[in-house]
DNA sequence: TTGTACGCGTTATCAA
DNA sequence: TTGATAACGCGTACAA
């Protein structure tokens, strides 16, 4: 039998009204009331329903973050981040894992009805603009984090800045033959991590005047297969490369594989450089651009309070910078 | 403004309760009323509210999860079996991460009294007696995932077996001085991963007809530091062992760090083996006792919900088993 | 086969 | 300062 607000109006000789204002520290309450209050709370060891308790308030009290949770350690880290801050908050934390775009698709157009949640924290994952549309007319409280849309809040890391930085180091060191491993692009150009890591790549070219050639782009998934038999392709090349660039950790670990596989010497005969900062990183000494992970995390939590108080604030775009690590796995060609 | 089963009704002529039989696929209704009740959802683009619903079924479709996310990668990777398995079903999942002791059993208090779930899954956390009478008196159906406790139905992985086959591998390699790294024990004694690791090495070294000495046995943090200072502690014993078994991957890593700085050569000078099976050491290519994270996640959650359907099942132990993974960082003493 | 009325446990309103 | 009562949106007896 669940004891609800009624036994403990009853115990405490008193009205539900009552019982209510005290639970939630409304003021008007009696001290002698109130004392009396709360002793038959604690002797029924009584606690207030939530979903009663939501069923007015029309809040949960929780917060939905969906996330590709599996593709990418870095989905992983901002999960964390994201974690952290809503455990400090009290606020419970609801995942909705995406594995297929299908999913995707499934949970932007059902869960904004569903009101389970308060707000939504979207990472890494493109959003068609019909179901952005649809989202917001839903009105629930959205924030994007490494991912953008013109509709919602969108805190994303300069990946230009970071591709851009982590080739101008390569170029500074001597390397001209430069491979780059990109990531699949999916969905929308505007901003999208893999344009921009090609971009910034580009940029830094431009600026030494160097050319980058276009057999030394390949493109993989974002993982270490997808890294390793890219980089065999690179590597079997005539003239190969004395440093490459990976959009990824993941893929810059493939690279390392490959490497050893075909007797290359790291960083002697290649140079190798990722993109993340993911802890497989620094266990290898991988060189890469670190992105701050966790607190982009905790920065769209704060981001998303704030929305969720103040629900017609408009769009912004928000940019992070990463930092480029030097570790083992680079220096200059031999 | 939301549209409820009223508008519905409204719409397509009908009661509400004729909605709601249609909503809940409940028999008893004419097919052309259905159809244009249907209808009338179609266009009014009408869902259930999710919270009213659990109002009165007391249901809520939801799995709560309380886990040590960030202490090891092996949680992570029984959280991906989790949500993998929770997905399939439909059911969301929501997150309770514990940092520290107090927050652990606030979450035992509190949760069981919420039914903000319908079912808790709880993952590497050692639960006192009381708490889990607390739990048990609550109703809530609970399963646990690598941890113990006889009152409800635990999943473990045979954690003594485990240590047993990487400690005899050894041995047989012609090992004879051998250092353990333990993890610092916590709680209730009878299941304990660091301790039935340290029982396996026991019954190794006692079949072979061998003694481990005492000095060989350090305990440390689960973590990669931990790892690297009880690795130094032991290396730099006179006579150093020439094998070292790590209770986790991380301490394993740890050790592979202490051994380079030592100038070491793995496995030439050192042979090293840990225990979990996690990322890292398949690409550190380090040798493990693998342990079946996914495999434990998803029986985990088919355990629950038999439970769920039938929660008067009395608690059962079931141990799975783990597999001896060797690889780059073991080979016979020089 | 269908519609109505009631109850789930809370918060908020309003009169006392 | 307080208590009674009306919502909140749905499921379900019960009556029709």
């Amino acid at each position: 039998m669940t004891t609800t607000i009624h036994d403990v109006a009853r115990i405490a000789g008193v009205g539900i009204g009552t019982v209510s204002r005290v639970i939630n520290n409304n003021p008007g309450v009696k001290p002698a009331t109130r004392t009396k209050v709360l002793s038959a709370i604690a002797q029924l060891n009584y606690r207030p329903d939530p979903i009663a308790r939501s069923m007015i308030s029309k809040r949960t009290g929780a917060i939905g973050v969906i996330v590709p949770f599996f593709t990418r350690p870095f989905n992983t880290e901002l999960l964390r981040g994201v974690e952290i801050a809503l455990t400090q908050l009290g606020k419970e934390l609801v995942l909705y894992n995406v594995m297929t775009d299908t999913q995707r698709d499934h949970y932007f157009s059902e869960l904004p009805m569903h009101r389970r949640v308060d707000g939504l924290l979207i990472l890494s994952l493109q959003i068609e603009d019909t179901f952005a549309l649809h989202i917001k007319e839903s009105g629930i409280p959205v924030i994007l984090l490494d991912a953008y849309s013109p509709f919602f809040t969108s805190l994303v890391v300069d990946n230009i800045k970071g591709a851009y930085q982590a080739v101008k180091y390569l170029i500074e060191q001597g390397h001209q033959r430069i491979g780059f491993i990109n990531g699949v692009i999916e969905g929308n150009i505007k901003f999208n991590q893999a344009n921009d890591r090609l971009i910034g790549l580009h940029r830094a070219f431009g600026e030494a005047g160097l050319l980058f050639e276009p057999e030394l782009l390949v493109t993989s998934e974002w993982d270490r297969y997808g890294g390793k038999q890219a980089a065999c392709q690179l590597l079997s090349q005539e003239k190969r490369p004395t440093a490459i660039f990976a959009a990824s950790d993941m893929q810059a670990v493939g690279v390392l594989e490959a490497a050893r596989d075909l007797n290359l010497r790291v960083p002697e005969d290649l140079s190798v450089i990722g993109f993340d900062g993911i802890e497989v990183a620094e266990l290898l000494e991988l060189s890469t651009v670190q992105q701050p992970m966790r607190q982009l995390g905790e920065l769209g939590v704060s981001k998303l309070i704030v929305l969720m108080k103040n629900p017609q604030q408009s769009p912004e775009l928000i940019r992070l910078n990463s930092t480029l690590m030097i570790r083992r796995t680079t220096r200059a060609p031999a």
